[in-house]
DNA sequence: CTGAAAGCGCTAACAG
DNA sequence: CTGTTAGCGCTTTCAG
């Protein structure tokens, strides 16, 4: 019998039509030379009048080889991870893969069992974003089933897995840098008090900078639990207390809850106090101040990443490599330079109270 | 010969090791009631001896019936279709299908790909979200090839496909109402110039409410080109001229416009100018005032939709259905009540200058 | 209850 | 150059 495939035509239906083998229109397909051109002919007529096309799936089967590559992210709400899986599709298609994208929610649970489920695809190579957690229970996993994977984001140097991510460090300390020579003296470090690699290496590498260079600077650090309004709370408490010059905020939404706090209290940004964010978002050039800000180099993280795994998934590497991507920074109008202190004249209508 | 397939177990490693046949190990493994207990205890251990685990595109493709779904959407850049598609991949998770996702990057042309490689894959269904254009050519070829298909956002009624979006005509009366209800004479509808259905549907429906209503209210419309600043430039000019007492900005990019550009011209909202949004976002809790929105029902539509993707994979329904989820609408700070004119302390620092 | 056989849609090896 | 043969890893009769 020829099809159980519902109303679709396969590689036989096209043999017959075209007389001649199956073997002949995978070739043809395939694009193999050594086809006569006749048959060619023939071959690509048939399938055109029976709209055929390969089936990828029974195509890989037989190959014992899926063009399928694994993308692994803890969620897809949030910008930074549409943009990343956005650039890999893209990478991925022009290398002749498909995509297979599945979110941890955050869970590790669920990362054990998508990487599992990766595997059971056969597929040729994974990209993991591990949830915060940072027991790297999904990595080892993979290392353990030996599948090939690239680590992004999040993650620390790893010795069984080529990793690329943010050079944090780095980032933070330029903004540390920044801050001092601006001349401020009192800094607000606000972040998220949950475990997360990538967020303790900005605190701390802020603050090796700042001792590093002997500035004369004041760091605070406000940590809240998950949710926003935790943050907003202990932030509007620590207002009530002390006015730093500047705010660092360590994550996107923390940006957001600066800003509208300030916004409550009628605190002037940047006259009253300057605020820099970790991590850009296209809704901070539309505030007011536009936000001064640190952007992630989404786009060469995805690049270095599908390129290591291009390179592992054809030719084993040996050893894996550490990546860091360096960081930008927008300078918008959120931060402002003490010593100068030039105002715009829109900034001009409230004066600017010195704090302290 | 047994193996192929890179260090991993195949059922007939697994036959060999219980001392069964593949048949009985496949049977076992899917369920099949009819093992006589002592088989299943020892497929079950060589099957946990073994690491084994199905390749589920082997058995797919052996049944014709592929366990995956297809996902078509425009991009994943932003919140939209990020939580569209995680709620899509809990749900076809629970029915037991993975997901297939793809973006067609706003591009027609992509879409079309998309849609062919979707039933190259044969999957078992597809969820389409068209691109903003709205010739529906990745529907019509959907259609032509015989897709099973649910549409979904950004799209009329259609006589072949199954289809849910959020009710935009609703919600948008509901803010012609409540705007007129709340005293407002003078409305700004402010909106990209792009074919759209949807964003066309708020501006007829917001019209036809006060028509309809007979309340007395001036609206201009303020439509821009694609780059937020040509929108932020084009609501700046109109400001220069007009101050009507509220805007409705009708997507979620013009609402993050509308406010820098209060906030630049010391324009105080909601005192002297309202603000309504179309399409709710996490950062709009954040900003001062926080923004009253309509929220769309995105996991409603993710879940209608893949419900009747389901009905109809597994029971060919006769003809379309066209479902219009409600919205629903977060009162925040930025909508003020003309008539009575309560005005919260922290927003009584200026006097409120009722215009005209 | 079980397993041999057939085969999903495709490709690879090799004899012609 | 071509077609036959032999599978990829699985499931499904169906005869025993």
């Amino acid at each position: 019998m020829v099809s159980n495939n519902v109303g679709r035509a396969s590689i036989h239906h096209v043999a017959n039509r075209a007389g001649v083998s199956a073997a002949t229109v995978s070739k043809v397909l395939r694009g193999v030379k050594t086809v006569k051109p006749a048959n060619v002919e023939k071959v690509l007529a048939a399938v055109k009048e029976l709209d055929y096309r390969i089936d990828p799936l029974a195509s890989d089967l037989r190959r014992a080889k899926r063009r399928i590559i694994g993308v692994i992210i803890p969620e897809l709400e949030s910008e930074f991870f549409g943009r990343l899986t956005s650039r890999l599709e893209t990478l991925a298609e022009a290398a002749g893969y498909s995509l297979a994208i599945a979110t941890s929610q955050e869970s590790e649970e669920r990362e054990l069992k998508l990487v599992e489920r990766m595997h059971d695809w056969r597929v040729a190579g994974t990209i993991l974003a591990p949830v915060r957690s940072e027991r790297g229970l999904g990595a080892t996993a993979m290392k353990k089933i030996g599948m090939t994977a690239v680590l992004v984001d999040r993650v620390v140097a790893n010795d069984t897995f080529d990793t690329v991510t943010a050079d944090n460090a780095n980032a933070s300390a330029q903004i540390a840098r920044k801050l001092a020579e601006a001349g401020h003296k009192h800094v607000l470090l606000l972040g998220l008090n949950e475990v997360s690699k990538s967020l303790r290496t900005r605190i701390s590498a802020f603050r090796e900078e700042i001792e590093k260079s002997g500035a004369e600077m004041k760091v605070d650090l406000l940590l809240a639990e998950g949710p926003l309004d935790d943050l907003r709370q202990a932030f509007s408490n620590y207002l009530d207390e002390t006015r730093p010059t500047a705010v660092f905020s360590l994550f996107q939404r923390g940006t957001l809850v600066v800003l509208s706090e300030f916004r409550r209290r009628a605190i002037q940004c940047p006259q009253d106090i300057s605020v820099v964010g970790f991590d850009d978002a296209e809704w901070m050039q539309a505030t007011y101040p536009a936000v001064t800000a640190v952007v992630q180099p989404i786009r060469q993280i995805a690049e270095r990443a599908f390129e290591r795994l291009l390179l592992r998934i054809e030719t084993p590497q040996s050893f894996a490599v550490c990546q860091l991507q360096p960081c930008t920074f927008v300078e918008r109008e959120s931060l402002v330079d003490l010593k100068t202190a030039v105002l715009r004249p829109e900034q001009n209508r409230r004066r600017h109270n010195p704090p302290g």
